[in-house]
DNA sequence: TTACCTGCAAAGGTTTTGCACACAG
DNA sequence: CTGTGTGCAAAACCTTTGCAGGTAA
């Protein structure tokens, strides 16, 4: 996948893209301090380059889930909409296909075509509606 | 709407608000920008901390369109989600009961409710996909 | 060997915080 | 008057950039 674009495997780069994968929602943070677990050296700033590149080549996504840092997931495998609480910051998953008639809509009037990995959606869980 | 809640009507309060309303997609930035033709003394800080205070109280809301600040807008009035398109960063804006099968369902399974004003779909518009 | 990668340090940009003064009520 | 709001300055973050040395192929 690297090698095809004459790009170079190295250790941090599969560190990098193993604790994406086990982390499931990794903000750049989440991965530096996962990956010095294993190797002290990597820098934050690689984690940077090398998420970008990871994203580039198709093999991350990433999605923002309110305020602050983004936050990154291994493409393909369990693709899930994100449910973001406002209240209590709670993220649940729910299956992508919920937004079909949404995408099919979009694409044949307005020839917009939805990057599903990528979507979050904003505001209140069951439990905070109890509460307020 | 402020004094009910012992909070003061001042005269930035009411610049900021109007910017919101007046510039529609709003970062704090572009918020500041429009306040100081009228009152060049406003800080950035205040327009901060207003816009904080505006959207607790439900007057605007805010979305996070790509990368970067996030985009104030008047709550209540053309309500709208975004697409927004990952490779020329175009924004268009769609009626939102375009997201009414998905919300809908997700009240009904998940027990959530979609803030439909914070609604940004990311992906590929038609001209991007034209040009790949 | 060669060009790609990385670590380090510093810069850049955005948002938050502390504090004293100003002012709306 | 009283306590909320504001401006200013500085701090706190997050992310990007430049550069020299390191290393995969």
């Amino acid at each position: 996948m690297l090698r095809e674009r004459g790009l170079r495997l190295t250790p941090q780069r599969q560190l990098i893209l193993e604790a994406v994968h086990e982390l499931g929602h990794a903000t750049p943070e989440s991965v530096h301090n996962a990956v010095r677990e294993r190797a002290a050296g990597v820098n934050i700033t690689t984690v940077y380059r090398t998420l970008e590149l990871l994203e580039e080549l198709g093999l991350v996504n990433h999605t923002h889930l309110s305020h602050g840092s983004p936050t990154y997931h291994a493409a393909g495998e369990d693709q899930h909409v994100h449910l973001v609480c406002r209240t209590c910051g709670s993220i649940a998953e729910v299956d992508p296909a919920v937004m079909d008639p949404v995408t099919g809509r979009l694409l044949r009037e307005r020839d917009f075509r939805v990057d599903v990995g990528h979507v979050s959606l904003f505001g209140l869980c069951g439990n905070c509606r109890e509460t307020e």
